[in-house]
DNA sequence: TTGAAACTTAGAACCATTACAATTATCTAA
DNA sequence: TTAGATAATTGTAATGGTTCTAAGTTTCAA
């Protein structure tokens, strides 16, 4: 992460640092305001304009993805994986899928000539089944 | 359009009619606000909030769609069939891009058991070139 | 160690959208 | 053909996520 940061002329602050560690701990796309709530535990004095700052820059030294769904609030990926998200519509909670570089190209040969995508951005909605553990008694 | 509105215990007006004209006559993904303006020089004295409205009816009824990218305002779209949206990141102009039915069944087909999508959607980020036409000089 | 550049912070501002409450229009059924 | 119930429109206020600002603080290369 550091060395991510440096790269850019970017500095390592502990801020940053915790924000990068909630993301990780917990891959559950929160808004800015759960990483506040989440990074306050932490850090009780950070601002939340700190939340939206540290979370723009791991965007823009792609450590972490930025997800829309709609016009709600922005939500935080630390998955570098090529991946789809699955929006359960009843929960509200945001799932990974995993994407095949082969599918990706399938999809992307759907474009005419003279489009250049840079970037293929996938959003399932619908409901998810809570799966049943098979361990489970 | 009047039978769709009227399928869902919703009433034709003129509001309605033309913001609906507005949409199918240049199908260029305009916000709200283009919406608005474009209605205006037909129906000057049309409030901001009955395009908000009429645009959401239109959704709710299945004539329009509804397209978000990253954080800017929605964008409204009238071509029902299953598309996928490149956005032109330099012009800030969006396309419609056909998709072929097979490739939404390999696209839904990556989805682990059980999650039930009730609708895909694809956008892609870059540039397209400015197509030459053929027949011209 | 120092200093320039970068960062954090509280709070104000922004802006697309939604809520509200009063007025007006649509449309069914007498 | 109206009455009147229901739905829609309107101007304006409120909302909410996000960005801006300007003052103070920290980082890190030299
Ligand atoms: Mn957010
Ligand atoms: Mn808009
Ligand atoms: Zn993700
Ligand atoms: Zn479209």
């Amino acid at each position: 992460m550091a060395q991510r940061l440096a790269n850019s002329g970017l500095r390592f602050t502990p801020q940053r640092e915790v924000i990068y560690d909630v993301l990780l701990s917990k891959r559950d796309h929160p808004t800015a305001d759960e990483v506040y709530a989440r990074v306050r535990t932490d850090m009780p004095n950070i601002s939340l304009a700190t939340v939206y700052n540290c979370l723009e820059t791991l965007v823009q030294c792609n450590l972490v993805r930025a997800v829309n769904f709609e016009r709600g609030p922005t939500r935080y990926c630390p998955n570098l994986h090529p991946h789809a998200h699955f929006h359960d519509e009843q929960s509200g909670s945001t799932h990974d899928i995993d994407l095949p570089a082969e599918l990706l190209e399938k999809v992307s040969a759907v474009l005419p000539p003279g489009y250049d995508a840079k970037s293929v951005e996938i959003i399932f909605r619908g409901k998810a089944q809570p799966r049943v553990d098979p361990a489970a008694p």
